[in-house]
DNA sequence: GTCTATATCCCGATAGAC
DNA sequence: GTCTATCGGGATATAGAC
């Protein structure tokens, strides 16, 4: 990994740049990402990219596709550090399904604020993910770890499962986004009451699941 | 109102001006919004804005202070189209609090799909709320709005309250920007079909409410 | 209160040399 | 696979005339 002077004739710039690109969205947000200032983070022209990315577009979907290997680990180990409330033992801390979904929605809350410049990149790029086929692909373990959980909360039925799963989706979405927004305020006690809103929202819509069925 | 041709040397360019940035941004997003195209369309130079917002920031600011009048408009009046399905009489359509509140939650979908550059202009224009004290001003009737019927439902018990507002608005935020993101697709069945779920979901957070209260 | 003109800056993307 | 050089575009904002 060459430092700042690197030179980057080792063809590993595409990675550096995917690299290079979430810092440049750190700093300025995505909107304001730019091929250009990628570029020139690395030391290199900015016609360089354009070997590795057809376009702008291209190198973000990049890093959308490895901001959906981070959240769906974080999705998936997310029963780890949540009940250490009055449960002391680790081993039954999120054994019933429905402890581990709304565990999910916490760790939803905590990736789009520990993660910012990957949620945002997912969520705020305004990238047209039909345009990205990888992109799609790239959702299915997420997509799938959700789907487990809930199904398994809705023991089986999978309209409700549906349903539920669509409510808890939307719930985490809406306070990940206010957060990061400063609806909120800001600072980490504050991201991790948000999660604990997240979570008993998540437990509110599980215990009240009966009305999530639709009359139409 | 002068037309097309128009050549404001009224005084009311400034409202023109935020007329014409609604129009810029249904059509290009709110990201890309700009004084230059805002002030094409009406005819003007790039240097006449200048002489009533002192900068970018400030007109859409004032785009957004409109935005709030119609939100809080939508959300007043929330209850007379929503539950047509079993009772028939307009009379009792939303007459219990939990019926007005879950309204509003559909309404809040239904003004983000049918005011999209409005609704982009209030949470996804990268606007400073701190620094433009009149928007904060602006918010005052729509949060008003919604913590009286929270109070309503919960009877009085201010903590409940909170919580329960802050769940529906997360809900109901996520499902507005997941369907404004194409996630459920698009079309105006798609709009009334998450508008239905953005309800069912406040119905059944009011109905497990009890779930909302923070162990921490 | 608007216009003309301009200063200043940034970006995406390409052609062709090496 | 990167560099040099450049084309073509767009933006914000200001100064000074009218």
């Amino acid at each position: 990994m060459p430092a700042k002077g690197g030179r980057y004739h080792h063809g590993d710039l595409r990675s550096a740049l995917v690299e290079a690109a979430i810092g440049v969205i750190a700093e300025r947000g995505v909107r304001d990402f730019s091929m250009a200032e990628a570029s020139r983070r690395l030391g290199v022209t900015t016609a360089a990219p354009y070997r590795h990315f057809a376009d702008r577009d291209e190198l973000l979907a990049a890093v959308a596709t490895r901001a959906l290997t981070v959240f769906a680990d974080m999705l998936s180990t997310a029963d780890d550090a949540d009940d250490a409330d009055d449960a002391d033992d680790a081993a039954d801390a999120a054994d019933t399904p429905a402890q581990r979904l709304a565990a999910m929605a916490g760790a939803y809350v905590r990736f789009a604020a520990q993660q910012r410049p990957l949620f945002d990149t997912l969520f705020n790029s305004g990238l047209d993910k039909s345009r990205h086929p990888e992109l799609q692909r790239a959702w299915e373990p997420v997509d799938a770890l959700l789907a487990a959980v809930v199904l398994d909360v809705c023991d089986g039925d999978a309209v409700a499962a549906e349903s539920l799963s669509d409510a808890i989706e939307a719930s985490s979405h809406g306070y990940a986004m206010l957060l990061n927004d400063g609806e909120y305020g800001h600072g980490p006690d504050v991201v991790s009451a948000t999660a604990d809103r997240a979570i008993a929202s998540a437990r509110a819509l599980i215990a009240g699941r009966r009305a999530l069925r639709t009359n139409a």
